[in-house]
RNA sequence: GCCCCCAUGGCGAAAUCGGUAGACGCAUUCGACUUAAAAUCGAACGCUGCGGCGUGUGGGUUCGAGUCCCACUGGGGGCACCA
């Protein structure tokens, strides 16, 4: 291995007398050094159960315990990165060097989502393909990660952008498309619901165990091949449905509700919603809301997220009702869903949503004397219904929020029968009922819902209060009466009953009943009776998964003439993007509603006619021109680390199971899934959402055997950054200020160029002039100096601000230990073989003791104060004893891999440390020899013992006593608790 | 509006199970070395009237509270007409 030679600028720098001193220049050129050495020699290549990828010593992994530490991956965007992108990724490697001392085979990698919006934003606006602009950023990506000294294994990176992986992530389309969810089959987890083939479906068809909805009666080998397509449409995971959809005309193309803000505008350009009803692709996560919230509990995740997850999916249960609406002279049902089946006895009207299918049958005159209120003046139903669905539909989301509260709404002409007391409902239409949540049709209760109670308020209508607050309370009804609704579930039911119901004509009487009594007795009358059950609704939509864009994956989907959708066979995938004249999007005037969506790929006719054989001759058909959207690719790239050139396969089985498999890690508990995944907390209900989703699909198809994806997630902090700005409100450049003397009220004051500016606190961005960059990072300190100082910062899971003046604090560290084993001087070894002494023993091995505990807890920054510490303690010693300094190289060396590399090949090992076993600490030398003992009397310390750690408790209180006997005045204290050997806490008797 | 999280010196923080609050680092000050400076090494470093007082504020539980409980203040995050 060659010798480092300082260079010429750091003997310029550090004139004569330290030639070897460990500065930047030289972190730089053993930075270099290593990183290359590294490459040359696999060091951190994984090895597989078999197949080409071995480690770097040609061994496959022979039954080694397996680590699998992820990171989220980047997406490359031209910006570059700042000092705060990395801290994810610098955790990430120190526990993946870690657990390859610990003796395992770690696998560690980083691909790159490379499809998306600002990728052909990007290119859109350099005139050039997203592709060559994508793969640029990349490489420029790669080299600053590269940089940095992460320990990945290069062989095994991506992008979502490769044929080789797109053909695997529509082949996973495919998968989804031909199957459906069986509620009443059991997954292999042993719960209940299951995805299984469409083809199972079709059988139970055939063979009539199922009925075909729509179609009763008939055979399924009598339904045209449309007909039948629009059956199993209404099951399959991935389908084509039209309705409500959040249409982005600012982006020209349609988004997930995800992707929309609380505010109602897209995530990304902030340009506003609008709903509008569009024939789109969807994926079936509501068949999984109940299994997304229960596993969870299966995993290791930040309660947090657990709990936006929930949240998000909202999993809410009541009881769906069939209530009769006179139409002409007949009667329709409409279906509606309610939490408080209770308070049937308490509806006075019914409330359908805008786009509700009953609108279609309204009558053509008002009822006899209908207040003009409801009407809004129009003179028909039918006008005034057509005229609310048009301002409806022309709100966008953001309207809608901002008019919460404000309610809205017309009467329909149509009236409900209540199937209990058969009472009459005028049925209202308002869009403060949502087409896309329960039924889209709701049993009005103002007595009980605050949104009720102001649209009764508004129309006039009739108030009933069917619960009252609990006797022996201080809150009575009449506190409600006239000015609010009594929503609390602590009550107790009043004015419920009948003596012959209307659907069924027996008595039913809940009264004096406790809420959740209640409930429960209604939905048991609504079984019986047969116009209603008990439902689950959830808050989560399904996912809307097409997108009018150029740059994501095709869908491996065809059509015929008859428009019929047919998937095309595995063995044409991948189905890559054609060359268009123009990929950018169309996008509209971002508030014209009314546009629509146009795909990109529509653009190049050659590409969308086709003429395939789909197994019956050749026919021609047109393709989808949507795209997926760009959750696609993240939904699955975990699994592709662990076999990344595998064409036969989206994943070789042994591996994934060596890997991923549940047994595979004592760690990874029953759900199995990656060891430890690092990433923002920002995608908490979106990429951690679809992803748990598409692999509970590929498990129940048994493709993959763990029912979950990630088993521990880790959310790193953000880093933040002070930013200044001037007297006009202008950003200054936050390197150049200066502070000065607090002002009167002890606040710092700041100027820039002499001039006063103000401070402020948050994101590292151009637009703010804070941006540090790791490549300023490296040129003032070097990479193992960044490593240690963004280690060392504070907790991982917490933000901070960045503060570039404290970084020097590493530097020192690294540098005295530097010094402790090479002469600045001469560049000689300095260590010395003696033993060492036995207080340099004793901390040495309580260190490695205690800094075990931190790595394994990821908590780097209390194990670098620990190091720090002792390398300290080593630096007063007349010489350096080799059997300290080198257990605390290899204690270093995760965090600041290359100088521990450096000193430990300096010291005479002539292999790499990365795989050196990491140190064990003498359990002769952990502990103390003497502890400090406090005597407290009621809690404050008034004396101090050294005393052995395994002192009697008995003589220790006498020791305490006599210690603090002037203090009790010679009264004897009323208690004294001894917790041996540290603390004596005296109650004085007086 | 509802739900969740956080608050410790001048600054970043530590105290992991209720047991000496402030480890470690930055900044600052003093000293040694030096013609001088830098670097390095050593020391001081919560406040204080030297009695004490101190972990956002007020209460509580306990021999003992940064840690547990209640109420509040400030900051951050999630959801938001979800029947």
């Amino acid at each position: 291995m060659s010798e480092i030679e300082p260079s010429a600028q750091a003997q310029a720098h550090d004139a004569d007398q330290s030639a070897f001193r460990y500065n930047a220049a030289m972190a730089q050129t053993i930075e270099d050094k290593w990183q290359r050495i590294w490459d040359e020699q696999g060091t951190f290549w994984a090895a597989n159960v078999e197949g080409e990828l071995t480690d770097g010593e040609g061994r496959h992994a022979d039954g080694r315990r397996p680590f699998f530490a992820m990171d989220m991956f980047p997406y490359p965007s031209g910006k570059g990165l700042h000092v705060g992108h990395p801290l994810g990724y610098l955790a990430s490697d120190v526990v993946s060097r870690y657990h390859r001392m610990k003796g395992e085979n770690v696998l560690h990698a980083m691909g790159y989502d490379a499809f998306g919006l600002p990728a052909e934003q990007y290119a859109v606006k350099t005139g050039q393909h997203p592709r060559v602009t994508t793969e640029q950023n990349i490489a420029n990506m790669r080299r600053q990660l590269h940089r940095m000294g992460l320990s990945f294994d290069d062989r095994r990176s991506f992008a979502t952008i490769e044929p080789g992986y797109v053909r695997w992530t529509q082949w996973i389309f495919s998968r989804i498309f031909d199957a459906w969810y069986d509620p009443d089959k059991r997954n292999p987890s042993g719960s209940m619901g299951c995805a299984r083939p469409i083809g199972e479906l079709v059988e139970q068809f055939r063979s009539g165990e199922r009925a075909i909805d729509g179609h009763e009666g008939r055979a399924w080998d009598d339904l045209s091949e449309a007909e039948q397509a629009d059956v199993l449409n209404e099951y399959r995971l991935a389908y084509i449905s039209k309705s409500p959809v959040n249409w982005c005309p600012g982006l020209g193309t349609v988004l997930a509700n995800e992707e929309v803000t609380a505010e109602g505008r897209s995530e990304r350009g902030n340009y506003p919603v609008f709903q509008r009803e569009l024939r789109q692709w969807s994926m079936r996560i509501t068949a999984y809301g109940h299994r997304l919230i229960e596993d969870l509990d299966t995993i290791d995740w930040p309660e947090k997220v657990k709990l936006m997850q929930r949240n998000w999916i909202g999993e809410s249960h009541g009881a769906s009702v069939h209530f009769q609406v006179r139409v002409g002279d007949g009667m329709e049902d409409m279906e509606i869903y309610t939490t408080r089946p209770d308070t049937l006895f308490g509806t006075t009207f019914c409330v359908v949503s805008p786009e509700h299918p009953l609108l279609l049958q309204v009558p053509e005159r008002w009822p006899e004397g209908v207040p003009e209120q409801w009407t809004g003046g129009y003179a028909t139903p039918i006008e005034a219904v057509a005229a609310y669905r048009m301002t409806a539909e022309a709100k966008t989301a953001a309207d809608r929020v901002n008019d919460a509260g404000e309610k809205t709404g017309l009467f329909t002409g149509l009236y409900a029968v209540n199937p209990i007391t058969g009472a009459e409902l005028p049925v209202f239409t308002a869009d403060y009922v949502l087409m896309d949540y329960g039924t889209g049709a709701i049993m009005a209760v103002p007595g009980g819902d605050q949104r009720d109670y102001d649209f009764a308020a508004k129309y006039g209508l009739p108030v009933v209060y069917t619960v009252e607050p609990l006797p022996g309370s201080d809150d009575t009804l009449a506190n409600y009466e006239g000015n609010a609704p009594f929503v609390s579930h602590d009550g107790v039911v009043v004015n419920s009953s009948v003596d012959a119901t209307w659907a069924r004509g027996d008595a039913l009487d809940i009264n004096g009943m406790r809420v959740d009594e209640a409930i429960a007795a209604v939905t048991a009358w609504l079984e019986q009776a047969q116009v209603g059950r008990g439902t689950v609704s959830y808050r989560l939509r399904d996912w809307l998964f097409s997108r009018q864009r150029y740059w994501g994956e095709p869908f491996p989907i065809v059509y015929d003439d008859e428009g019929v959708p047919h998937l095309v066979p595995d063995s044409m995938l991948p189905i890559n993007l054609p060359e268009v004249p123009d990929y950018s999007p169309k996008t509209f005037d971002p508030e014209d509603a009314q546009s629509n969506p146009e795909a990109p790929l529509s653009r190049n006719e050659d590409w969308v006619e086709v003429t395939l054989d789909l197994g019956d001759g050749p026919k021609r058909y047109h393709r989808e021109t949507n795209t997926m959207p760009n959750w696609a690719g993240s939904c699955w790239y975990y699994m592709r680390y662990l076999d990344p050139h595998d064409t036969e396969h989206m994943v070789e089985r042994d591996e994934y199971d060596y890997w991923m498999g549940p047994d595979h890690n004592p760690t990874a508990g029953e759900s199995g899934g990656v060891d430890l995944y690092i990433g923002g907390v920002e995608h908490a209900v979106l990429h951690l959402l679809y992803s748990r989703f598409w692999h509970k699909i590929l498990f129940d198809l048994g493709y993959v055997d763990s029912s979950e994806p990630f088993h521990k997630l880790f959310n790193q902090g953000m880093i933040q950054a002070w930013a200044y700005t001037d007297d006009r409100g202008e950003y200054v450049q936050a390197d150049e200020v200066e502070e000065g003397a607090a002002d009167a009220f002890g606040e710092p004051t700041f100027t820039w160029h002499g001039r006063h500016v103000n401070r402020e606190f948050g994101k590292m961005g151009k637009s703010l002039k804070n941006i540090v960059t790791p490549d300023d990072m490296y040129d003032d300190y070097g990479a193992d100096t960044f490593r240690l100082y963004e280690m060392s910062m504070g907790p991982l899971d917490e933000s901070r601000p960045w503060n570039t003046r404290n970084v020097v604090g590493g530097m020192r560290f690294l540098q005295r230990l530097w010094r402790n084993a090479v002469d600045e001087t001469t560049g000689e070894v300095t260590v010395s073989d003696e033993a060492p002494d036995d207080k340099t023993l004793k901390l040495l091995n309580n260190t490695i003791a205690e800094v075990t505990v931190e790595m394994e807890a990821m908590r780097p920054n209390t194990a670098i104060a620990k190091l720090i510490v002792l390398n300290n303690h080593l630096t007063g010693l007349e010489r350096v004893p080799r059997a300290a300094i080198e257990p605390l190289i290899l204690m270093v060396s995760p965090i600041a891999p290359h100088i521990a590399e450096e000193l430990w090949s300096r010291l005479g090992h002539d292999r790499s440390l990365a795989h050196h076993p990491w140190p064990q600490a003498d359990e002769r030398y952990v502990g103390q020899d003497v502890v400090t003992a406090v005597v407290q009397i009621k809690g404050k310390v008034r004396a101090k013992l050294e005393v052995s750690p395994d002192i009697d408790p008995d003589e220790l209180e006498r020791m305490a006593l006599e210690a603090v006997a002037d203090r009790l005045g010679g009264v004897p204290p009323r208690k004294v608790i001894v917790k041996a050997p540290k603390i004596v806490s005296v109650v004085p008797g007086n």
